[in-house]
Formats: C-alpha cells, structure tokens, sequence
DNA sequence: TATGAATGAGCCTTCATTCAT
DNA sequence: GATGAATGAAGGCTCATTCAT
C-alpha cells in the first residue's frame, strides 16, 4: 500500500475502543497491533510514542466534539432550543458511539492539561452559551463556568451510568429527560 | 511496635492519595512503600497484592460514603431538606479531603464491578431516597436511577472540574447553588 | 544475602569482560545478567541503567590506573627509572588482565569527555613526568602533550595488536623493548 | 539517473562521516539514508546489508592506505626517508580527512579479522619496512612485528588524542616530532 | 512484623530488512 | 534503480511479587 492513511485510522480506531474497554495503561501496544492486524512496530510509523498516540487521539476527538457543539451554539435558535439540540446531539453521539464517549471520560484525566488556550472544546462553547442566555436575562444568574459545570453533569453522569450498566436502556429514550434537567438547572421556564 | 495497624493506616493513606494524583496504574508499590517510610516488602504483609489494596481500599470508603448519606436519609428532615444536606456533606468532604473524592471517581472504573449487590452506595441511597419522594408527591416522576444519575452529575461534576482546576473557588461555596440545581432537576420548588 | 556487594562486583566483573570482548553496543543486559548468574533486572538495583554501568565502569578502572602510575611517579627515582616503571608495571597488567585493557581502549571513544577535570588519569600523570623531567634537563623538549601520546603509543599500540593477535608473545616479554623505544621517544639517553 | 555510482558513493561518504562521529552500532541506516538524501530501502540496491556495508568500506579504504605506503617504500630513498615521507603522508592525511582516519581506527575492531591474508596493509608495509632496514643494518635489531607496532602506536596515538580533542593544534604541525620519534625507536640516528 | 535483594514476565521502542509499487 | 510502508526480532528497562534473614 502506498499510502499509510488507512493503518493510521485503523490504529486510531483500535487504539480508542481498546483505552475505551480497558483504560490507556492497561492497554498494551500488542493489543493494538495485533487488534489492527498489523506489527506492533507499524504503529511507530504513525506516531512517535504510545504517549503521543494517546495525546493527539484525545485532542483531536475532543475538540471535534467541541466544534459539534459550537455549530449549534451558532445557529439561530433561541438559548433553550439550543440546550436541547446539544442534549440531542449528545445523546445520539453516545448511542452511537460509546466507545468514543468513554475514551474521552477516562483519558481527561491526565490529558485535560494539554488542551491549549485557544482550542474550541465542549465545555468552552457551553460555558459562552449560558453567558450569553444570562445576558438576556433568560437564563438565571450565576457563575456560569459552575453552570456549565452542573449542566454537563446533568448529561454526562447517567451517561458514566450507562457505560458501568447501571443504566440499561438506549440513551436516546431519555433526551427529554436530560433537556428538561438541564432546563431547571439553568432556570429556563 | 508489635501491632501493625498504624503501618496498615500510612498504607492506606499514603496508597489513596498517591492514585489520587496519578493515578492506580502509574503509582508503583516503591512509591507507596517509600511515601510510607517502609519498605516494599512491607505491604505484602497487609496485603495479598496491590490489586487487593485498591480493591479494599475503594470498597472501604465507597461504602463509608454510602453510610453517611444513608444516616441523612434516614433524618425525620422532608426530602427536599434531605437533599440540602446531603449537598452540603459532600461540599464539606469534598472541601476536606479532594484526594478522597479524586481516589474514588478515577477508580470507580475499574472497581465498580466488585461491589456486592447487598452494599448501601450513595447511588443506592439518593436513588431510594428520590423514589420515596415521587411517592409522597413531592418529586416529580421519571426513573429514578435516571434522576439520581442526573443530581449525582450536578454535584460530582463541578467537583471534577475543581480537581483539573477549572473552577476554583472554596468547594463549599457552591453549596446553595448545587442544591437550587438539584432541587430544579427533581422538580422541587 | 543480605549484602548486595557481591552480586554488584560480579556484574562489574562480567561486564568488563563481555564489553572487551563483543563491545559495548553488542553485549545486551541479558547477556551479562546470564554470564553473572542473576536475573536480568537484578542489574537495576545496582545501577540505573546499562549506560550508568559503562560510565561507572570506565571512570573507576581508568582512574585506578591513574593512581597506580601516580604511585610511580611520585617515587625517588630518576625520570629514566621511573618510566621503566611505569611500563613494566603496564605489561604486566596486560599480561594479567588483557580483558581490562581491551575494555579501556575500546570504551574510551565515548567515555573519555565523561572524565572530570581533576582526575588523576594515566594521561595527566605521564605528561607531567615529562614535563619535569624537561625542567631538569633529561628529557628533550617539546610539547608535553605530544610527547606523552607519543609514549602512550609505543606502549599501547603493541597490547592493541596483542588484543588483535596480531602479536602473539607473553606480553611481558615485551617490557625491555619498550622501555628503550620510549626512552628514544624521550631523548633518554 | 540510470547509472547508480553517485548514490553509492554518497552512501559510502556519508556512513564513513557517520560512523566516525557516533560509532558503527549507533549509526542506523536510516540515518545513513537521510544523510545521503535517499530512501532507506536504496542501501539494499547497493550493499545486502549493513554489514557488508561497514566491511567494504573499512577493507577498500584499509587497503588503499596500505597501497599509498606501499608506493612510498617502493621508492628508492633510504629507510630513514623513508619512515619521514610516511609520517609526512600520515599527517597530511589525517589532516585533511579526520573522519577517514577516525573511521578506520574504531572499526578494527571487529573488523581487523576480514582482513584477507594477502592484502597490503599499512602494517604489514610498515613491518617489512623495518625487516628490509634491519637487513642493512640501518635500523636496530628486534622483533620487526613488535617495532612496526610501536611505530604506529608513536604517530597513531597523537591522532587519538586529537580526536578526542586532547591535542588541539594543527596536526601537520607535529611531522617533524613524529618523525623524530620514530626514528628514536627504530634506532634510526 | 519488617526488610530489601532478587526475580522474571512483559512493556515500549528501535532498527535492519523486505517488497509491492 | 528508487521508494517508503510494513515487518518482527530483540533490546533496555520497570515493577509487582517472593523469600531468606
């Protein structure tokens, strides 16, 4: 093959569900080469360490979610409809796509301090969003970074829930569910 | 000193807050031994491995957490009051000990799967409690294990992003407005 | 055991003479953990790593040579006597230990910008023997430096094509031989 | 270009240079590759391997100094002439290529033992050299294996010492030293 | 109970070599 | 002849665990 594109995304692709399934350290470079089908050596060809792998793995899927949520916050809906797009939004994501959900929830730790100042991320355009909705007085005073905080607390934790099978039924059912939450949380009527 | 209890203590302390700040996989037993002033050996005596260590360690003070949230719910208090409380122990614990609460969120994913069924966890409690309150009228309907998971993430949330440093301020400041948050989650006014 | 001295002097011993006989690169930490009878990461508790190993290695036999000629040097002979000395003494090491000497020669491209400043090396204390014995007229002027690389020549470049075997005689067969080459090196009459 | 000779040839100047500053094991063929601006697998069209690389190289440059001293003992000057005319070749040789001198010296080695039996060295020139002088009874009796020895040790060393940057003046600045020495242990008056 | 030297399986990484293009 | 992605054996090193003292 000429063109090492399509080993890279396979790596991209184990390497995720495996830090998903098993945590990042737990997770050997064997088992990733061996779940891509290639030679662990390959994966060297792709990136300079397991570390960098994990780095630029998490960025990159991070701030995808972020510029996700920033076309949302950027249409021209209303703040409370804007809520429920992004819970929406979420919830088809983790149904979709759990592995990726769980990858970002436990690698944060340890890779939160590599996000860089100026990068888009979730909690970012969260956080601006009820800014804004404070500032047309539609959403209720408050400390909006706590806000954001509670918020993403709202959607995420049942969604840890899920992962660990405390919670058992598609994710999608409960979106109206978490819109409304997060609606109280913020004050919206 | 003839008995090793006091050995056994600096363990378990020293143990929690070393995984606290990088981590079970990444903190070696040498560290542990060292930041207890013995030597590595010395661990086996107390425990079989250091899986049993994080192991016991987790249960022990996953299930203490449980009981103090247990002694909260079983107050004459009505539920809404029943869940200021709780708020505001945890903002208190939380305040008191962050390598606690850090200990136990990073290594819940790993250990989550080892408690008992018949074990009284705060998750086990708040959804009780929650479910007591639809039945008397006085929180709004809806799964319970859902709306635990969502006041849960109301307050673990904000706790999380005060461990990576994005929020600042005195934990226990925010103690009025978690509540106002949770309160609005379950519907009460 | 209790001690560890032992197990640290084998490796040492074993080391030196892998290094002299396969080079440095070429002698895994297998290989010297099997020839000393111990387990590869037993290494590890003597030294921080392979490098470490080599760097120590070298710095304490090179210096111990210094000392030895140091030793001759500072004697009541003459300049002529103790440069009879100190090769005397050499080809006896040689014909001794030919693995010490090979592992010397062959470690110092890399080891020798290792040494300190203020080390007494074999070098430093030929150079200023010439250097005295020019103050008092015996030896024939000329560049120290020079004149000590010079000699170190005449004495060492036999021990290299006795390692090559391309000279096959007992060593000490040599000293007379020597002796006179680096006195006519010298001017010594 | 449909003639490969040029690539060879920067493959050969550019591992000598390479082996030289960081030694032959710690040279990698990669490094070889982009230090002669070509792809990795290209070596392969031009040596079978690395080795074979590293034992061509060290026996043609290795022979082609036995040839220069071969041509310079061929000539019909006096032994004493002689000697001076190779020191004099020597030093302008080494000053004029380092890495090339540098090379051979660390490469012996392991590499001392290809050389076949009826190849021209420098040493064995050297040695006859020296048995021819003996014969006339120019230079003084003794092993003439052992005295080419010495003489090399007396011009070889210096250079040592002047790659690892002990002697740091000109190298041609020290033919007429070098020549007086050896003529010193040759008994050359 | 406590020690700490020793163990050895296994991890991450390097690198000479191959081969389809 | 040249390329460069892929290979896989092997290396240095770590670390949980054991055991004689």
């Amino acid at each position: 093959m000429r063109d090492g594109t399509a080993t890279k995304n396979k790596i991209n692709r184990v390497a995720m569900e495996l830090f998903a399934e098993q945590g990042v350290t737990e997770t050997t470079t064997k088992d990733i080469a061996s779940g891509a089908g290639i030679a662990e050596g390959t994966i060297y060809r792709h990136y300079k360490s397991k570390d960098e792998l994990v780095k630029k793995l998490f960025l990159s899927l991070y701030e995808e979610q972020g510029n996700y949520l920033r076309d949302i916050a950027a249409s021209e809906k209303d703040p409370k409809q804007k809520i429920a797009d992004m819970i929406a939004r979420f919830c088809q994501l983790f149904a979709e796509d759990k592995a990726l959900f769980t990858f970002l929830l436990l690698t944060q730790h340890g890779q939160l301090k590599e996000v860089p100042d100026d990068m888009v991320t979730p909690v970012v355009v969260l956080r601006d969003m009820i800014a804004q909705g404070q500032g047309i007085g539609i959403i209720k005073q408050g400390d909006p970074d706590l806000m954001a905080a509670m918020v993403l607390g709202v959607v995420v934790q049942p969604a840890v829930f899920h992962v660990y099978g405390r919670l058992t039924q598609d994710y999608k059912s409960f979106t109206q569910d978490l819109t409304e939450a997060a609606w109280g949380v913020l004050g919206l009527t």
